[in-house]
DNA sequence: GTACAGTTTAACCAAATGGTTAACGCAAAG
DNA sequence: CTTTGCGTTAACCATTTGGTTAAACTGTAC
């Protein structure tokens, strides 16, 4: 019986990712989420109360693991800069793992500023991670340049972030320019922004 | 009489576009705008015969207002890099006039791929803008150095829309860092993207 | 004033939506 | 074998949704 629940209880919930992900709260359909997860609607309300706490806990899950990805900035044993390559490798493989993720935060939040700060406040006080003051910290020890940490930070997240935020977007253009593009492991990717991360903090 | 007929259809789609941008075409209520534009819901199908035809319409003025921004390209008196650090103003003051609608055209494309495609290419060849063909061209005639034009463009379309899509998310983390982060006109953000372009770009 | 066109509205409709209820199945405990 | 309790379902409900209809209004041309 164990088993049957956990089963079940996962395959709502990555129907219900799914869902969330593509077309937001009030866009999925909690009849679509059942369908997905080969089970009768009335089983949603039986798991979880209502969409609301649904969609809670499917975003709560998504955004803690967005913040796992910043743990490295906590290292202690590397060099700042080393930190922030790992902290690109490894922000870049998450996002190409689930593409729709940042997009997924970002609506959600435009649609309702409250509930994300509550979240946000929560998980960083349960990680305790701050790039930014990593990043005063490294000027202060003189590893890094004296660049205006918060343009830094909005900058890399930018570089980052965005190519799968866009992708769709991309596709089209590009391939009505009649380039292409390839990018295994999105190596050329993380690459750029390294170069660019070590253009901005070279002292 | 012509007058009215302006002001209702103007007022229809300025609410429209406000709901389509914040909730999206499934999420958004017809209801809604029609209370919003300040008139009863059976307008709604007296001027656009329905949702779908009303988003299109919205859809559309705002990518092709997106896709105008670009026309600085096709400004042959100018060298390649002024062209770019022009289009770069362009960008940012338009997305700082409309901070969502990066968000409301990504958000749409994930949604419905197909639909962006044939609009795009519409668009594309109305007004004949390529910024990686300019970059080529610019490269040949030696004006700029030889980066990979496709992840460029990625880069520079980063650092540039990101900001505003996640300005929530970089407020909400700011603000927990006891950073602040204040940029009248978006000077701060538009000198570091032309930063980063001069550097890619330097021979 | 009357006829006529385009504009606007209240009332209505069928379908879809989130949510509930009561009953059934079924394994474990007594 | 019966009881108990969780998991599951079909049928149902109230509300909301996009969309329609027919009548009323408004300004203009005759």
């Amino acid at each position: 019986m164990q088993s049957k629940d956990k089963n079940t209880e996962q395959k709502i919930l990555e129907a219900a990712k799914t869902a969330f992900m593509k077309y937001g709260l009030y866009g999925a359909r909690m009849q679509d989420i059942a369908d997905n997860a080969g089970i009768n609607k009335a089983l949603l309300h039986y798991y979880f109360r209502s969409k609301e706490k649904l969609f809670d806990q499917v975003f709560e899950g998504a955004l803690s693991k967005y913040f796992e990805q910043m743990l490295v900035f906590s290292d202690t044993s590397l060099p700042v800069l080393e930190r922030i390559f790992k902290y690109i490798d490894n922000i870049i493989d998450f996002l190409s793992e689930y593409p729709q993720m940042s997009m997924f935060i970002i609506k959600e939040i435009s649609v309702d500023q409250e509930m994300f700060y509550e979240k946000v406040k929560m998980l960083k006080e349960d990680k305790g991670i701050h790039l930014i003051s990593l990043l005063k910290e490294g000027q202060e020890k003189g590893e890094i340049s004296n660049i205006d940490p918060v343009v830094f930070v909005m900058n890399l997240h930018s570089l980052c972030a965005y190519p799968f935020l866009a992708s769709p977007i991309f596709k089209a253009i590009i391939s009505s320019s009649a380039s292409h593009w390839e990018d295994p492991g999105n190596n050329k990717l993380k690459a750029s922004v390294k170069d660019f991360v070590a253009f901005r903090l070279a002292k």
